[in-house]
DNA sequence: TTGACTGTACCGTCTGGACGGTATGAATAT
DNA sequence: ATATTCATACCGTCCAGACGGTACAGTCAA
């Protein structure tokens, strides 16, 4: 008893990521939550608070997320580095509902941006308990966007250069700088 | 007579960064083009072959800018850095296609993230010209990535720290390790 | 009995696309 | 010199289908 909300959320995300917006229809995502539409509609009035229901989602999973990152007996760099490859995601399932947001980021309006701005936000400020140089604090979150945009474009990730090298890099730099 | 077909192309443009996907109709982009949506279909014969065109665009742009990088007299570094900020675009108008052709990077299926590919592996081939690492070469380009990906949402590029603090940190981290 | 659904039937609107027509100008034929 | 043909570059209308949303009768576990 998974609860259909969440599994309708589930499959929106699913739809959002492997089709984009074409394709999250709400047909399809009853058809992919295993819901009726007349069901989906029932936990969600309209397709905007579909949207808003993952904006919703984001909101929580990044608070979680936070608490997570502060909490981590390695540091939120640490924990940040190690989470924003895409291959691993992040505990709360913060990387997938980002991504997915980011592509209802026009359609949703402002709202979706708000959100989406809040959550970078709380990103910095965590990595910012650590790093004290400002700038250098930008700069790591910057690569970990970088690494967004690639999964977002379906980029292969170049193969020449490893995400471990990157991350050595980036630990060397804000060792020297430390 | 700048020719309708670029018309097009530009509105379309337009209408991806202004409104998604799914403000960017058919009807909207002949409209804003100034051209009948049956004008529009003479040149594009199809919503696909419309996308098809705007790659085509971005195929284009994306070697001129190479070529601007490589010759450019500060170094393809400078030049990158200069032009990857969202505030200036770059001159053969490749920062505005590239962040079109984002919008519909699902939509137009494996084309559109082929050819996405492509510029990202060009950039990075002119950058390592001069970064002789080739983890650092990519971490730079990471950085304007996450940059455009701010753009996308139209994250206000926080005030906090400048996008020029952020530049001068960069090359003096490239300086350090020549 | 209520809440959480399912299933089916619909409706109005919008969208992509097909299609037939038109204006212009150059080439060719007479 | 005039008439005819042809290609290019559009315009405006129409339509089938998809989409979001509504309505409502029924099911079934707690």
């Amino acid at each position: 008893m998974t609860g259909a909300r969440d599994r309708v959320l589930d499959a929106y995300e699913s739809l959002l990521l492997e089709q984009g917006p074409s394709g999250a229809t709400l047909d399809a995502v009853a058809a992919a939550a295993e819901v009726s539409k007349g069901g989906l509609l029932y936990h969600f009035g309209s397709k905007d608070a579909l949207a808003g229901g993952l904006l919703e989602r984001l909101r929580e999973r990044s608070t979680r997320d936070a608490e997570l990152m502060r909490s981590d007996p390695d540091g939120p760099v640490a924990y940040y580095l190690r989470t924003s490859v895409p291959g691993a995601a992040s505990p709360a399932g913060l990387t997938r509902t980002y991504l997915a947001t980011l592509r209802i980021a026009d359609a949703s309006g402002t709202a979706a941006r708000e959100v989406l701005a809040r959550v970078d936000a709380d990103g910095l400020a965590a990595l910012r308990e650590e790093i004290t140089d400002p700038v250098l604090a930008w700069l790591v979150q910057l690569v970990g966007d970088g690494l967004y945009l690639r999964t977002l474009t379906g980029a292969p990730l170049t193969g020449d250069v490893s995400v471990e090298e990157l991350r050595s890099k980036l630990r060397s730099l804000l060792a020297a700088s430390a």
